[in-house]
DNA sequence: AGACAATGCGAGTGATAGCTCGCAAATTCT
DNA sequence: AGAATTTGCGAGCTATCACTCGCATTGTCT
């Protein structure tokens, strides 16, 4: 019998071996990424590093874009199991708490493979496959929105949506300067930043209330 | 006598008509960049588009790189005169009131040219002399830093240097997210975006006041 | 063991990119 | 006007890229 789609979108086929050889391609997708850059990353160079021959790559992958697609995909994978259970973690805690230990997540979810984040932040272009890959983003959203949600006697604000929006949008920012770029003026202490973005979160959702306040649990 | 430096770095030459050139190819680039993408902005269409030959470019650029380069100098140059000129505007009014001009002046900058603005925030690999070119981020935080100085009697922030990189560094995100990507959170409205970052800023400067006060004039 | 599919291989292909170089036209200088 | 210089040209070179195809190896099923 003929191979069922012989064509155009030769994709996914994997049992067995073929696995591993699929991992052994993002790990070395990564590592180009990170060592050569964006350009620099021909998928010849990629099955070269990884030990696989070009051939093979384009068994699993279309082209180069897919390839980066499914590491970037792979990478939010980790990121979002790691807010998913800070979210959990806090869902019950006083907003100043929750705050900073979110805060706290999103620190370390930056240092999970800072090298490999900066190149998607600088290098990557966002377009085609890649543009469908910032569900990330959209799942801190949802995350965010659902605490505050629950919270919402804590916190005053008029529109929840945009209130989520500005805080996700602001942490992830300010998370993204301090750990890749490691400005002088947020020097390298890590408690001291967390305390700061907090009291940034904290001013905003509670605005009136002087931080020893925000601290104490609400009656 | 032979050229002075027939070698690489041949760079800039220009004096009547050559300048003009100069600013078409600026012009083409930006055109390409936004048209066509960053990958698909060779200097041959560059140049074909410019009305211009490939040698001339070569005249004047030593490769792409340097040719985007100093196109997004020169746009950084526009909203740098935008910003600085809000600035001094601002330098003698009260925290509130400067904040909120601040955040407008932050949106027109990013509404200059924003299809030009997402395809260097999206497509343009931040490298080599392009790692440079981020002077527009320093000049901000500079000018706002110098504005706190002043107004060092109506805030309470430890460490200036960090609140004035925190300010800047949230605005230029939340603002970059509501003009290129306009998140359905944020909605379409100009105004109360800027309500909202406003009080975001004013919560972190000045904790533990209420909006209305920060709304008055401190006596 | 034998057959058939799945997986892996890598030299080779066509396309396109960045960039050069010898020469022509325009401009400036004397 | 004539010489010298600056500016402009574009065919063409080389390198590299994404991607293919016919064949070899490995794995699975009976």
């Amino acid at each position: 019998m003929a191979r069922a789609i012989p064509t155009i979108p030769r994709k996914s086929a994997s049992q067995k071996r073929s696995k591993a050889t699929v991992e052994t391609l993002l790990d070395a997708t990564a590592r180009v990424l990170v060592r050569q850059g964006y350009d620099r990353a021909s998928t010849n160079r990629i099955a070269e590093t990884a030990g696989v021959s070009v051939g093979s790559l384009y068994q699993y992958f279309p082209n180069k874009e897919a390839l980066v697609a499914a590491l970037v995909a792979r990478h939010n994978r980790e990121l979002l199991e790691l807010v998913r259970h800070a979210v959990k973690k806090v869902a019950s805690l006083d907003l100043a708490t929750a705050m900073r230990e979110l805060v706290r997540a999103a620190v370390d979810a930056h240092l999970v493979d800072p090298a490999l984040h900066r190149i998607f932040a600088e290098q990557v272009p966002r377009m085609g496959q890649l543009a469908k890959i910032e569900s990330l983003q959209q799942e801190a959203f949802l995350l965010m929105r659902s605490y505050l949600e629950e919270h919402g006697d804590e916190i005053s604000v008029r529109d929840l949506d945009a209130a989520t929006k500005i805080c996700v949008t602001a942490v992830e920012a300010l998370t993204h300067e301090f750990v890749i770029n490691k400005p002088d003026a947020l020097a390298g202490d890590r408690d001291r930043f967390i305390d700061e973005v907090t009291r940034l979160l904290m001013g905003y959702l509670m605005p009136g209330r002087v931080p020893d306040e925000q601290n104490r649990r609400r009656t």
